[in-house]
DNA sequence: GCTTCATGTAACTTCGTTTATTACGATTTA
DNA sequence: TAAATCGTAATAAACGAAGTTACATGAAGC
């Protein structure tokens, strides 16, 4: 079953930007985020509904950073991404008249209801400045090897 | 995206085939699924390799629970479907060149390899039998308040 | 104002995955 | 031998996500 990367591709383009004084076209993240422009747009989007970047036409325009990454998490940015579903396996009938079908979803929903909670905490728990410093602790190292 | 509910499925065969002393055919099987036969067995095929269940041809033929129902839990179901993957979110590109992925991914594997250790965790305590029993309940409950 | 650069967005196409269906072979019972 | 049932390959259909095209809107600079 193939995943929803998104979540993974908005902190790329987000650390990059992190990176830059300047705004970055939607063309340019497209090319460090493997996608076209347009997806770009409609991605990049939820995130500035949600307050977190903003965006600006025309000649010297583009996608900037409009949040502090101290206070943004990635569970923020999973919200603004709408919340996609987390789990790639779920019930068969999320409305069940068979009593067979209750006691089944009964078992699984709290198991699921479990890990997700789990998740979303640990998401709550990392900010874009922390995978930022991470990033360039890690650049470092890099530099230092070579 | 779209969830993967056959772990939902099985479970909800299985306790139909629990309640019954003859096997059970595909055909029985998939009207109470709400699918077809041919999926019934190429579903119920991989409970079969995983010596869950057995199935025989010929008429008096169908699917019949090999396994005792204390011992199965919903994680061997899980194995047996082959582990199919539970998260319908994650990284873009597993294998990265790019630093500010390698962060970015370090940050993402350790909540999901937790989320998906709990849920494990909470598969391997949940028996068939128990299931059963709490269908029973419900049903027990339902025929008295009718 | 005109041109250029960039986003905004609707419409459509393509692609990959999953499920359903068809068809037929193999096996068992009577 | 006839009927029932699983086994399985091959194909079709359905669906959603991502990519693409096309064009409108707005901002900057001359």
């Amino acid at each position: 079953m193939k995943r929803d990367s998104r979540l993974s591709s908005v902190l790329h383009a987000l650390l990059h930007m992190a990176e830059q004084n300047e705004p970055m076209t939607s063309e340019q993240l497209a090319a460090c985020m493997c996608t076209n422009p347009v997806v770009v747009r409609r991605t990049m989007g939820l995130l500035r509904d949600a307050g977190l970047v903003t965006s600006e036409r025309g000649p010297s325009g583009g996608w900037t950073i409009a949040a502090d990454l101290e206070a943004v998490t990635l569970r923020d940015l999973h919200e603004a991404l709408g919340e996609p579903s987390i789990f790639a396996i779920g019930n068969r009938n999320e409305n069940p008249g068979c009593l067979v079908e209750l006691a089944v979803n009964a078992a699984l929903d709290g198991a699921f209801a479990d890990a997700e909670a789990l998740l979303l905490d640990r998401f709550a728990k990392v900010t874009l400045a922390r995978l930022s410093a991470d990033f360039n602790r890690r650049h470092a190292a890099h530099r230092a090897r070579s």
